[in-house]
DNA sequence: ATAATAATATCCATAATACGGAAACTAACT
DNA sequence: AGTTAGTTTCCGTATTATGGATATTATTAT
């Protein structure tokens, strides 16, 4: 009668996930009826599907009666971190043995970018970021090739969500500057970071096509190491890994 | 006809996290064969289930036709872990204004221990332990006072599966000194990390009881500092604000 | 304090949804 | 090329999830 979306998928497994990912968007904490009116789901169907979660540990249930994210997602969530970073890991070696110096890949997590995966430079120098940790998207080299593969309203509203602090002067300080240098890194192919995030430090990154969660790579180095003729190794480089990960990704039936 | 274990649960969310949490346990790459004789459920179940993940981006399938847990759970670990982490922060800063030396909640995670939340010591001391950083059990004042609260059972496979690393000459190096150390702590209701992990670091955990997840909190600190007469002080505030945090975590219906 | 209001939780008849046996298909091994 | 093991699709069946109506509990107003 009602037509869904998805030809074949079970519905109230995704029913149930489309909540889970309600919660999160909402920052842990909702009520029964909030979902109620962010979905078209009656009530009694929303209160037993997250009665099933909390029986099983993936929500819980606040003194406020709202609804929260459990702790056994914890598991889940790592699992899934640790799985597609042994993914990614090959390929970013792969990199940083060609080019020496530190590769990472991220994923965009709500508003911001997470790293997922990281192989260090085996030059001696500190590494600017680490695995688990979060980013915006406007000021680092994953960050922006990543939001070159939304659209404009996307990114008007992640950057609105996620503020747009600058933390070096060369940082992109409006959301119409941002929106020009996407249409840059569109053309282009690839997107830079150019001392944006931390004085000294620049980074050539580049999306994983198709990848079910918006997904980017990236190389970065000192300026000094990390120049022109850098990255005309680099970018050849990078596009093939990027390839390389979203067929890995993608290899579905 | 068939009984169900739990009353009220929707059946297919069930199955579809008991098949996560398979695919976790087998460490991130399961064949759907594999599943259907971890579970008593008829392959074209599993595989409809399966599927339904898959193209919600909470499972992947690799080339080798194996199925993996998908990115999209990345973002709700880190939601949970974040929430969990808001709710335990308060009660791990007040031990730290009072006892002023780091506080840590950690969950067991499979086989190990996940700090989830940390608040430093205003000392100027280095941090032993990061948020999202795993560890042994056996060793640590929260592995141990989790291990605590299981059967014998269950702590020889958590501690098989693991292993028992020894990082300082005063760990525990096997499964029947840990037995031991686990009825002292029984008794006791806390659990003390005797430089087991670290030389020169001392710590006092206690379980949060009755958890979904199986969770403790401790303080830690240089020997010199953290002694019997700190114990004393100690012991009183963790009991209080593990069962705080238990209070919050259970407040349900 | 007490009443009015709004939210959450439970019931239960209905039928739509998920189920799983059987068969088709695909890859891997001999 | 033939065989086996594993994966995927089909489709009639009935079990399972559904959601309107109702009861219950929290919250706010009086």
């Amino acid at each position: 009668m009602a037509e869904k979306a998805a030809g074949g998928g079970v519905q109230s497994v995704e029913r149930v996930f489309e909540l889970l990912e309600l919660i999160t968007d909402a920052g842990g904490e909702v009520t029964l009826s909030e979902l109620s009116s962010s979905t078209d789901l009656p009530l009694p169907t929303i209160h037993r599907l997250l009665r099933t979660l909390v029986t099983k540990g993936y929500a819980r249930q606040l003194p406020n009666r709202r609804y929260a994210l459990g702790p056994r997602l914890i598991r889940l969530g790592e699992g899934a971190n640790k799985q597609l970073g042994a993914l990614a890991r090959p390929q970013l070696k792969h990199l940083v043995d060609s080019l020496g110096e530190t590769s990472n890949m991220a994923v965009l997590d709500s508003d911001m970018v997470i790293y997922i995966a990281q192989v260090p430079s085996p030059h001696s120098m500190r590494m600017f970021t680490e695995v688990g940790r979060r980013a915006h998207t406007h000021d680092t080299g994953v960050g922006k090739a990543i939001l070159a593969q939304l659209g404009d309203d996307a990114v008007r509203s992640i950057v609105a969500r996620a503020g747009m602090p600058t933390p070096t002067e060369k940082s992109i300080k409006s959301i119409d500057e941002l929106l020009e240098e996407l249409g840059r890194i569109r053309g282009r192919g690839y997107s830079i970071d150019e001392q944006e995030q931390e004085l000294g430090v620049r980074c050539f990154a580049m999306a994983v096509p198709n990848a079910p969660t918006p997904t980017a790579i990236s190389v970065s180095g000192p300026v000094s190491r990390v120049d022109e003729r850098f990255a005309e190794k680099a970018v050849p480089l990078l596009r093939a890994a990027a390839q390389t990960i979203s067929d890995e990704l993608n290899l579905a039936s």
